[in-house]
DNA sequence: TGATAATAGTTAGCTTGAGTAACTTTATTA
DNA sequence: TAATAAAGTTACTCAAGCTAACTATTATCA
């Protein structure tokens, strides 16, 4: 069997309990995956356009709206106009923030609990694979 | 950041436009990824029941049910009993197959375009990773 | 051996989170 | 300045996951 079959084959596998834990994890503190992912990118970014926020996640602008509904809906994320009267800005609120600490650290912990093992080197190789194989599947 | 964080990210990031592919490739083909995966491992594994198959890829029995209804209904899958009457046994028809083989040609094409430039070492290097941290999630 | 527990699979109903099509409002460009 | 593009929204559909509760069969053990 080709090596290439056998790749994504166990990516798939890994992805699909992967996500379920994170969903557990996340839904203690009442998120859940869609909305995690907008707040991490805000916090390590500081702001957003939903487009820009589309984009990076490789979804529809509808979808990407409704998520960020509901964060402004559970006072996580607020807007601020800007000088193109299109676009709306986000950021974090300051229960935002209070909220992506609190999740980070229990996040930290699992993450890191499942990587053990696998050491810094590893981790950067398969980091950068992963950034050139994203590239490849984008860019055709 | 910690290298954790962004390692998840990018397999996210990774995952989400990938599988977006890999539909529109099998819909070409009137197939969706759950049922794909169905036909790899029986193609693969010889024969299956539903909980083997459920196991196998993480999801609950009825998520898989409905799955294998739907192949059996396409002509791609048909079971058989064994001694334990509960069971059935499934197996791939013939049209599933011929089925399985169009879809393969494709799919390898796409999969090793993505993955051009990566070396075999790599990959088997990236596949004993994600083995192992799928372990260790599934064994908490 | 006979009652109880476990296992294989199904049915019904819910949810997340993705998609497309079509739209409004504002900005850009030809 | 008229046409086009871009940001975001609304309405609707769909795949694919989940839990709860069920039937039928097999395994266990008192």
């Amino acid at each position: 069997m080709k090596t290439s079959q056998k790749f994504f084959d166990h990516f798939i596998r890994l992805y699909r309990p992967f996500e379920g834990r994170l969903n557990v994890l996340l839904s203690e503190h009442g998120l859940y995956r869609a909305q995690w992912t907008v707040l991490y990118y805000i916090r390590n970014y500081g702001s957003a356009t939903l487009v820009e926020l589309a984009a990076y996640q490789g979804v529809e602008k509808p979808t990407m709206s409704r998520t960020i509904h509901r964060l402004v809906e559970l006072g996580y994320l607020e807007t601020t106009p800007t000088q193109d009267r299109r676009e709306k800005k986000m950021q974090l609120t300051a229960l935002g923030k209070e909220q992506y600490e609190k999740v980070r650290v229990a996040l930290d912990a699992f993450e890191e609990s499942i990587l053990e093992g696998v050491s810094e080197e590893e981790l950067e190789e398969a980091i950068q694979m992963m950034i050139d194989i994203r590239n490849r599947i984008t860019e055709k």
